[in-house]
DNA sequence: CAAGAAAATGTAACCGGTTTCATAATCAAT
DNA sequence: ATTGATTATGAAACCGGTTACATTTTCTTG
């Protein structure tokens, strides 16, 4: 059984193509007597509209891509939510990709996507190739915003955060607490920028207050709670263990938690613990865990207004939004064990 | 500056549309040389292939569309990951709608995705009505199948498993610890089917056991941390509060358990937790929790299949996959205290 | 080299809509 | 009833591909 179009639909209501596509799109423009009478032979034949056929017709669609890492980590959930609910406001649905923090994989998609006609893209860029790779999106007339971070440009449209202010800030924060020997488990910022600016946020804060960097204090891993609890282990296991630890991104915190609590160790009276992102759980951790907020939310919510204004605008309109983080101090940190009063030792 | 089509490839290369249509989808019809000529003006000319277009002619598209409740539980993210790394191997690329547990949406999505001519439809439904609906879209020749329940029909594709066995079976295991009052924070029942099935379970454990049902240590609420958090406060609040809480999602349950620890309480000591679904998470909270572990990656993985089986077959190989959930037993479960040695009480 | 088979390419209809422009029908007002 | 404006509809080209079938080219081989 063939599938109803519109051609039989017409055929059978006496009337031409044109009217029934007016009858979906601009019903006020038909007469109301062959309006219901279409109306009426549409219900009962199941017609279904193709907006296959419509997208190609009307040169346009309704979709928009979005590329994100990966979707197992809530706190890219919490941006798709913000996008597809955005998104559904202004009729448009969602395709999602995932990169798993791959580059090549990122690349695949965004051509996918293209290839697809994508009304839009919005992207969680990895690294400085993809910047390259959003600009001749651009230039080829895709409409694409850049999400999750700042890229130094003023040609592409964004709505992010600062990463390096991110890190920078919680460091200083455990600085200030007096914490002098602070571990680090990243994700891995030799390949993704984000990671990378805040592994240099977290230097910069070191280095600001005097403090020798000491790569012994860095576990560089993969995004799981294993990988956290394992980077915590190693830390733990130091000669020289770090009184407080800053894992940048609370998944990995929590891992982190777990190895601190298998040692028998109390946070934050024995080791300080710092997350980043303030996914659902960070305050529901046993302690609640001081983090970084990151407005993944709203951000994603900007990156389709940021989108909208791209495409309606001939991509003329480039919105630039930065988004503020918050340090939310919870109670998973506090001052170094014996150490309290001493001044920090400075290097100089 | 227009977009550049086939017919631009093949007046440049002084051949026919078709033949280019070929050097794209069948190179090895083509001779080599034109092969080339026609590849290096592809190149020189930044052509980007028009899947829309290509779907529309082929009368297929190589999109499925899939509807789960929620993007922000992390447990839908695996079967959503499993989804889409199976569907990739295909060639699929995935569109995602989330009902938010509401009816309406799930309908509206499952439209949207038909006039989308989604090559199939994966559905984490919600209530009966949607297994009406799904199976009207099979007969409308939409490839669908549903997953997370094993829904009662022998047209309908599936991979799922049983939510009333699972539930019955965590239920069962808490009476066997001796516990007589088992609290329950469960979401809305009334309107989702699997969380019907899942409250069946526990009503039918406790039934079987000759414990009698207090309506109580009911509670229904949606599917947050700070759900489960309340949840449980009104549960410690009863004047005979339950020696063990069985939270039907491990976020109700880590909400749960913040609770009980804010009242200074003790798990297991002084009150056992329980949860369902085995989320990342499940094993690093302190203490680690018992749950019932959903295969919710694999699912997803077979559901795909099943959806294959189903395109290819021109709806014709109906597969059904029933997979087992497991009792994970941890930490967060023992003996209700003072009750040791106790036997059951019977209620005839 | 001729002839038949195999390989390469072209022609044109088609997928299911949209939209411009022209024409026909209806209406208001003189 | 006539005219001009307004509203409703139709005809046909178009969107960018695919594909069945026909035709041409190239390859084999006797």
């Amino acid at each position: 059984m063939k599938k109803t179009t519109i051609q039989d639909i017409a055929k059978a209501a006496g009337v031409s193509k044109a009217t029934v596509s007016r009858a979906i799109h601009s019903p006020q423009l038909v007469k109301r007597n062959t309006l219901n009478r279409i109306q009426l032979i549409m219900e009962s034949r199941d017609y279904v509209y193709d907006a296959v056929a419509g997208d190609l017709a009307r040169k346009k669609s309704s979709i928009i891509g979005l590329i994100i890492p990966t979707i197992k980590n809530s706190i890219f959930s919490s941006t798709v939510y913000g996008i597809q609910q955005k998104a559904e406001e202004y009729g448009y649905t969602t395709l999602i990709g995932n990169s798993n923090y791959d580059n090549e994989t990122e690349i695949r998609l965004m051509k996918l996507f293209q290839q697809r006609r994508v009304a839009g893209l919005i992207v969680t860029g990895l690294s400085a190739g993809s910047l390259k790779r959003i600009e001749s999106l651009v230039q080829q007339e895709v409409p694409s915003v850049v999400t999750w971070e700042l890229p130094d440009t003023d040609t592409v449209s964004f709505a992010g955060f600062d990463n390096f202010k991110a890190a920078y800030s919680m460091t200083d924060y455990l600085i200030r607490l007096k914490h002098l020997r602070i571990g680090l488990i990243i994700g891995p910022y030799t390949k993704i920028d984000r990671a990378r600016k805040r592994f240099e946020g977290y230097l910069a804060a070191l280095k600001n207050h005097g403090i020798v960097y000491d790569p012994d204090l860095i576990v560089e891993c993969n995004y799981t709670m294993i990988d956290g609890k394992e980077g915590m282990h190693r830390l733990l296991s130091l000669t020289e263990s770090p009184t407080a630890v800053f894992a940048v991104s609370d998944v990995l915190a929590m891992g982190a938690l777990s190895a601190i609590k298998e040692k028998g160790l109390n946070v934050p009276k024995d080791i300080s613990l710092a997350g980043f992102d303030d996914i659902e759980f960070a305050a529901f951790l046993d302690p609640p865990l001081t983090t970084v907020k990151i407005p993944a939310y709203e951000m994603g919510q900007l990156a389709v207004k940021a989108l909208f204004d791209l495409i309606n605008s001939g991509s003329k309109s480039i919105k630039q939004y930065r988004l503020n983080t918050d340090l939310i101090i919870r109670e998973s940190c506090g001052e170094p064990e014996g150490n309290k009063g001493k001044s920090i030792q400075r290097n100089e």
